[in-house]
RNA sequence: GGCUUGGUAGCUCAGUCGGUAGAGCAGAGGACUGAAAAUCCUUGUGUCGGCGGUUCAAUUCCGUCCCAAGCCA
């Protein structure tokens, strides 16, 4: 079996550019999208359309229900059980579509082998880092205990430093020491043959593209996705705090004003998004890149 | 036609008691190992509307013209 990742920002046209490769060959389509794992959140993924999904097996779109959440270890895990499952069924060719780097990375280079963290653990960290001072506190915490890692975040990235201290309080390891591990006992293979495109655009034309793609959505009826959404009390979920969703949501409170404004303001994200994706894969020497024009 | 208030970075605006200017947003670049469509970092020279005048020096004061909004005719 034989392995080729499709990668590229936003709108750059992975999915039908996969879906051709894999009705040439046979093979099949595993989603490599952070947000398109989730059912119920349709519009402003841009998931595949029926059409498409008729011609080709799709695998891990919106696998995932709410409330539940999803991180890069389930996406980890879920993606290695697929590929067992294909190989059975003497699949030759799979391409992994999508945009979320970070999922890429963590199949490709696995994840370094930290046991779940204490929600308690969790929740005590973030009881400290309310106040100014317990959040600096903390930071020196960090920075003391794995000064190492510490000098690879800058303080102000609170995510990474709190979730550094989780692993630091619930295992007593330094994150960086992990690291080390990984890199030493676990040879960084991937266990199949590998490819890797990415697609890309002239920022101005990809630019175009991302405008086509929200008017879409808009017309398509996102704002009533959103709304049913709502209804179903899932205000909190991870999913709508995505691009489209978390404007959509601001609209719905009045924060936005008009359907134009909104569109505005989803295109300014969506972009944004796109420009990040680009950096992260820029980084990956590996990528055999497609430059795409009209 | 008269009066008033504005015209400063792609946008919204601050500011300079006269010594050629700075925020937010956008844009650009970057980081990234269980939230990643998240989170975070770096990055601001622009005829300060045009033309004249005063001054050692004008974006700042004065005159005039142009443009926009409002009020009065």
């Amino acid at each position: 079996m034989e392995v080729t990742f499709v990668v590229g920002p936003t709108a750059s046209g992975k999915s039908s550019f996969a879906l051709a490769l894999a009705l040439q060959n046979n093979g099949v389509i595993l989603n490599c999208d952070s947000v398109q794992v989730y059912s119920h959140i349709q519009i402003g993924a841009a998931k595949p359309t029926p059409e498409e999904l008729r011609q080709v097996p799709h695998y891990l779109y919106g696998h995932v229900t709410p409330p539940t959440e999803y991180t890069a270890g389930l996406y980890h895990r879920d993606f290695f059980h697929q590929l067992q499952v294909l190989e059975k069924q003497n699949i030759k060719h799979v391409y992994v579509v999508g945009g979320t780097g970070f999922y890429f990375q963590a199949i490709e280079k696995g994840m370094y082998d930290v046991p779940e963290v204490s929600p308690l653990i969790s929740q005590q960290i973030e009881l400290e880092a309310t106040t100014e001072n317990g959040y600096r506190a903390l930071v020196r915490e960090f920075q003391e205990a794995d000064p190492e890692l510490a000098s690879l975040f800058h303080i102000n990235d609170r995510y990474r430093i709190l979730r550094a201290l989780e692993i630091l309080r619930a295992t007593g390891r330094k994150p960086s020491d992990l690291k080390k591990e990984k890199e030493h006992h676990q040879k960084i293979s991937f266990p199949y043959p590998l490819n890797k495109i990415g697609l890309n655009w002239e920022r101005s034309q990809l630019h175009e593209r991302i405008h086509e793609r929200v008017k879409q959505m808009l017309q398509q009826g996102l704002i009533e996705e959103v709304e049913n959404l709502n209804k179903m009390n899932l205000q909190e979920w991870v999913p709508l705090k995505s691009v489209g969703y978390k404007e959509v949501q601001e609209y719905l409170k009045g924060n936005i004003h008009s359907v134009a404004e909104l569109e505005e303001r989803i295109l300014i994200s969506t972009r944004q998004l796109a420009k990040r994706q680009i950096t992260w894969f820029k980084r990956d020497k590996e990528i055999l890149w497609k430059t795409m024009s009209k």
